[in-house]
DNA sequence: ACTAATATATTG
DNA sequence: CAATATATTAGT
């Protein structure tokens, strides 16, 4: 509820007083950027009240992520695009701050206005720089913008997670939240995190990091292995959008040159293992108590091998290739990943399971064994750079539920892609065939190559009723999705939701549907990210107290995801 | 195509 | 009934 309030009164004060905005408002020139910063910077201050409990799954798994990417990345981020960054951060913050708000607000608000927004904000009403609402940037910025915050480079990781770092601790959490703030702030508060990687880190890595943490979940060890499109992967990486003929906006182009540079180095990961055996440890059991004196397993990654406990595997990065062909290649080149790791794994002396192949078998299961999910991410990447999917392996006790829920997720997940699929109706066919899925993924390139760009038409009459369904189904109002996510009012999406237009006769509207589309094909976490706040705080919600019975299923696996992550982070403490 | 304002619905 | 969310509408 809080939060719900926070939010509209973001909106009502952006929209009425425009004054806040001094600059914003008009802004013209940063359109796109404005707002959100404004809003994130809110937002985080809230963050830290949140019970523990509750606390969303996002953030903790951003933070872990964070925590393992490295703290470099992430203060280059900040800097980097002010927009895009700004959300990453902020989406974490926004959240909590709604309902901290109330709490703490004001100080850490200012504090944050100090650094990432904009002087001219008016600390007084922290709500207020929120609103904003901008000309709807061109697309291509857009794409930028998500791209930055889910993941920014191939990989296309959320942004999200900064923020997560709260939710183990709620002290913390009031640091990272501001993001903007300072990066310096959160790294303070990180660090105690674990590893400075904690800090503020950005979305950048985060798709590994999120990665990482589904898999630790339990979630992902599917999604690896089947082209299909798993939950993480769906997202950017995956091939190209394989799935996702339709968008390729963001994903592709962008994609920043950055995304090269990192997606190897984020591979690597978080290296601190450090965090790893927090991670492997089950919340339940302290991974002391289960490590057999043996060296505790570990996943170590540098640069390009993996180490699992005592096997190393070897990863080959993908060459960089040409956009165009990048596909393909991408495909492939993940393939090699996986197979070579499942065969490393195999070797490996301790049970190891990738992907599902997993099969909790109760020796995997038993404390001693070891499952070991790899995922890959693959991300696109332009230009030369590769894209890469950074494997990234995390061990985890397998239990039986986990892998269940992960099914089940992976499975919503699918369903869900596939519903995209449809809205689009572009020319390409689609991936619709669905079921390829398994190879599918890769092979593709053909009707994605098109691509990218335009992309095809998307069914607006559709697109509109999942849109709606998804906002209902995570109590995400109209006026947070509108803003954060469209950059727009709550009335224009009212009015595009309920009426909307075919697509060959809409203008420039195509941005705002295309939007729309795209963010439906996110996966959660980035999802929740792009609305920060709101979203989280609502996902969050929610799944505490499912509201909509479908809703939790999916939900109901960020938290638990979340809350795993708590546990770790505390026992990594 | 939008926003802002406002009316109307919901929800607690 | 208050607080919010959503639908409408007038005005740019």
């Amino acid at each position: 509820m809080e939060n719900m309030g926070e939010l509209s009164d973001q909106r009502m004060g952006g929209g009425g007083g425009d004054e806040q905005q001094p600059g914003g408002g008009d802004a013209s020139g940063v359109p796109t950027c404005d707002p959100v910063e404004a809003v994130h910077s809110v937002d985080s201050v809230g963050s830290g009240v949140e019970p523990p409990e509750l606390l969303p799954a996002h953030e903790i798994a951003s933070e872990i992520a964070a925590t393992r990417h490295e703290s470099g990345d992430e203060t280059e981020e900040v800097v980097e695009e002010d927009c895009d960054e700004v959300t990453v951060t902020d989406s974490g913050a926004m959240i909590d701050a709604a309902d901290f708000r109330g709490v703490l607000s004001e100080p850490t608000y200012q504090t944050l206005n100090g650094r990432m927004t904009p002087p001219g904000f008016a600390p007084s009403s922290s709500y207020a720089t929120l609103t904003p609402l901008q000309p709807l940037p061109p697309i291509s910025t857009v794409s930028d913008k998500f791209s930055h915050h889910y993941g920014h480079h191939g990989n296309g990781g959320f942004a999200l997670m900064q923020n997560a770092a709260g939710l183990g601790m709620a002290n913390i959490n009031y640091h990272s939240q501001y993001d903007k703030l300072g990066t310096a702030m959160v790294a303070a508060g990180m660090n105690m995190n674990v590893s400075p990687t904690l800090g503020v880190t950005s979305a950048h890595h985060v798709s590994n990091a999120v990665a990482m943490m589904s898999t630790a979940n339990g979630m992902s060890s599917q999604a690896n292995v089947l082209p299909s499109p798993p939950y993480p992967s769906n997202g950017l990486n995956s091939p190209d959008k394989s799935l996702s003929p339709n968008n390729g906006y963001d994903y592709t182009h962008h994609q920043r040159g950055l995304g090269s540079p990192q997606s190897p180095s984020s591979v690597n990961l978080h290296s601190p293992t450090s965090l790893m055996p927090a991670l492997n440890g089950l919340p339940s059991t302290p991974p002391s108590a289960h490590l057999p004196p043996s060296p505790p397993p570990q996943v170590t990654c540098t640069g390009s091998h993996l180490t699992l406990s005592g096997v190393s595997a070897v990863i080959t990065a993908s060459a960089p290739h040409h956009n165009n062909h990048s596909q393909p290649q991408q495909v492939t080149a993940a393939h090699t990943h996986e197979v070579k790791v499942a065969t490393t794994l195999t070797a490996a002396p301790q049970p190891v399971t990738v992907l599902q192949a997993v099969t909790p078998t109760p020796a995997a299961i038993a404390p001693t064994a070891q499952t070991v999910t790899i995922v890959q991410a693959a991300a696109a990447a332009n230009l030369a750079t590769t894209i890469v999917s950074t494997p990234v392996a995390v061990v985890t006790t397998a239990n039986n539920a986990l892998h269940q829920q992960q099914q089940q997720q992976q499975q919503q997940q699918q369903q869900a892609q596939q519903m995209n699929a449809n809205l689009s109706s572009a020319g390409h066919q689609k991936q619709t065939g669905g079921q390829s899925s398994k190879n599918s993924n890769i092979s593709q390139p053909a009707s994605a190559s098109s691509s990218a760009d335009e992309v095809e038409e998307i069914n607006t009459k559709e697109l509109a009723q999942r849109i709606s369904a998804e906002l209902k189904r995570y109590s995400i109002p109209q006026a947070i999705f509108a803003q954060r996510v469209l950059c727009r009012s709550q009335g224009t999406l009212s009015d595009l939701l309920r009426n909307p237009k075919p697509w060959s006769k809409l203008k420039s509207g195509r941005e705002t549907f295309r939007r729309m589309y795209k963010w439906l094909e996110e996966p959660e976490f980035q999802r929740m990210s792009a609305l920060r706040l709101a979203g989280e705080s609502y996902a969050i919600r929610e799944i505490c107290s499912p509201p909509t019975p479908q809703a939790q299923p999916a939900e109901a696996f960020v938290l638990r995801s979340f809350l795993d992550s708590c546990f770790l982070f505390a026992k990594a403490l």
